[in-house]
DNA sequence: GTCGGAAACATACGCTGTGTATGTCGTATG
DNA sequence: CATACGACATACACAGCGTATGTTTCCGAC
């Protein structure tokens, strides 16, 4: 047993060349599955763009499945630290907060890498159970607590939560997903009609039109009567 | 110009087979597709399953991609025209229409083929452009038309209309793959459970646990106050 | 310091599957 | 009955994944 010195966070030249090498494959796959999907890509491009070949790839990651899931779960990750953060800020609201993290998830969605990966190929490349299990862990699980706070506020009726939150989930998907679709200039007005879309079936209610920073939040979410 | 009988209607003996062949080929190449997925399955097993190979697939479609094209429009078609039909019943009822027609999309993608095909392997097989124009001509003008139906009866506040409907649209892509998935026993629960789902967020107030033929109808759509 | 040894890649190969080009056979038509 | 065309089958070229096998460079022990 050699590299005895890998555990105590003292990292070899060698160790440090392979994390960066690491490290370049998965931005540079991030790029291509992103732009050209899971499919569209070969590994021969990905690691041409490291100045590597795919011998470089096969020994960092198991398949091509294997670097995809990789991806994938770095930008679920991030995702999830930003919309704690923002929901984070608003700790003693639970509407504010709600509205918070659902305003900051839409903006990743805007991030052109972020819906297509998730909302797209993800489910392609790893198969739909994989994704759906890795789903519960990220952005749905963090639905389904939200859910549960406004229901136990009393700002939602008792209705079964699990499929209510399976709906909220999916509802956010498709508005990532076309988010990350449309086109720059036309990204502020549908995320805009997003928010009051969701606002409206979520808080049950018409909603004011309400300013990005109305009485009730930019989510429209109304708070208890 | 040979084969002039072609256009009045009498088929020669070898239209007659090509055009059995090229039915089987469909036929053959929705159960490949809805089982193993879109990459998953090799024109050669389709071909197979017709006691025929690769060159029949070649010489009746382009290419792959188009072979899905013939499946996934088959399949929205058939769904129209179910979906139109129950709708049908209930002519002078908006409310109870809209119910209807939500009910017999979600049996629809109860069919094991229906909901994997046109909503999971359709956007990858035909990219996410096509699909979306594709979807703009079936369910989701469909569920446009709905939706400004009801707000026209004053069920439902004049938000974004499109983006109202893309949401809808999204919604029912989510229940039907999700009940697509669903193992075979559990799927009346979950599909009653959407319902109730679905009839509060777009009836937009709680909804009583109405029975399958309860006052407000399956969706639980509240009729006008 | 030098000497195994292993990690970090590169190179070479086989396999599967798509798309295309060419061949073959039957059938409709003059 | 000869000919042409449609409906396929066969054969081939090529891309891309996965694997097996080198080759180099660094690390640690003696």
């Amino acid at each position: 047993m050699s590299y005895a010195l890998g555990m105590s966070g003292v990292k070899s030249r060698r160790e440090q060349y392979s994390e960066a090498t690491r490290a370049a494959l998965l931005a540079a796959a991030a790029r291509r599955f992103a732009e050209h999907g899971f499919a569209g890509t070969a590994l021969e491009d990905v690691a041409a763009d490291i100045q590597a070949t795919r011998g470089a790839v096969y020994h960092h990651f198991a398949n091509k499945t294997a670097l995809f899931r990789a991806v994938h779960e770095q930008a679920e990750t991030a995702m999830l630290k930003r919309v704690e953060a923002a929901a984070a800020v608003h700790a003693d609201d639970v509407y504010a907060a709600a509205g918070a993290a659902l305003e900051e998830f839409l903006d990743c969605c805007c991030e052109p890498d972020y819906g297509r990966l998730v909302w797209q190929e993800a489910p392609l490349a790893l198969g739909w159970p994989e994704w759906k299990a890795s789903e519960e862990k990220y952005a749905f699980g963090m639905i389904e607590q939200t859910i549960n706070a406004l229901m136990d506020a009393g700002a939602m009726p008792a209705l079964p939560a699990t499929t209510m939150a399976r709906a909220v989930f999916q509802l956010l998907g498709g508005a990532g997903i076309e988010l990350a679709m449309t086109p720059d200039p036309d990204k502020i007005r549908v995320k805009d009609e997003y928010l009051q879309v969701l606002g409206y079936m979520l808080g049950a209610g018409p909603v004011e039109p309400a300013g990005p920073t109305g009485p009730t939040g930019p989510t429209g979410l109304a708070g208890p009567a």
